[in-house]
DNA sequence: CATACAATCTGTAGTAACTACAGAATCAAG
DNA sequence: CTTGATTCTGTAGTTACTACAGATTGTATG
């Protein structure tokens, strides 16, 4: 163990999960008024209090929205994780589909990673490449 | 060589750019509007007619949002390929900046890609798992 | 050539997913 | 107990599309 990462006991306010998580508070509170995150618990006063589960859903949702999901795949995929009323079959072509995308994204996002790398280091001698970044990327496509 | 798929020779209407990129129309002139693709040559009667570098550039911007770049980051990456007036310096520091951001993407699809699997074959004997999906992910992120 | 029906045109309005206030209330430090 | 930072609710603005409406153009057919 030894872990680097303290893990988190008590209670947090919304503004230090903003901070965790890299989420706006406006956006954490966005997502509560839609039904993507639970409505935590509240001091007396009313502010809200975030254990581990909100904070790691909200990890999720973040991650999953940068690399190109809607809110709504992401509510399809926490749907998932929250064991809603889907038969096994169910759930087991919804993941393979998701799958089967987030391998194309992967695929796509190679390329695009050679494609910069290559870039950059072409650029190494001080001269501009006429880079042929898209063509590199879907020239082929059609 | 000897290649599956027919290169375009003659302009293409708006209409097949859409079906060819998976852009709406709607979404091709709203890109012309806002700068993000050049304005093509007109018929006499004012239809858009498309050529190769068009379709290429729309497929790029597509598949970038796809990927969950923002319209603004797409702009940046076509910036330097229509080679504006960076720097060398400016250009390596863009590309490898975006390749830093891709990377990531790959590691957390590649999580993600492995959980979804896991999940589905889980899922083969007719039990639904706990999925721990979030966990699996982002669990240790904190 | 006439005509009819599809496709495209411009412009505006609506939607999704945030993001940014405004003004009031709460919380934490001293 | 005061004071400054946070959070509260609610509304309005922004980004990136998406969906019409009504007029015009393109094209296939008798």
């Amino acid at each position: 163990m030894g872990g680097t990462t303290a893990s988190v006991t008590s209670p947090l306010t919304i503004g230090a999960v903003s901070k965790r998580t890299g989420c706006h508070i406006e956006t954490i509170r966005y997502y509560e008024r839609i039904g993507i995150l639970p409505a935590p618990p509240r001091t007396e006063g009313g502010h809200r209090l975030y254990g581990r589960d909100h904070l790691k859903r909200l990890f999720f949702v973040r991650r999953s929205r940068e690399l190109g999901f809607s809110l709504e795949e992401v509510r399809g995929l926490l749907g998932l994780v929250d064991g809603g009323d889907y038969t096994c079959a169910e759930v087991k072509t919804l993941t393979l589909r998701h799958a089967d995308e987030v391998k194309r994204k992967i695929t796509d996002l190679r390329k695009m990673e050679r494609v910069l790398k290559d870039m950059a280091s072409q650029c190494e001698g001080g001269e501009i490449p006429e880079c042929p970044v898209i063509d590199a990327l879907f020239g082929d496509t059609y």
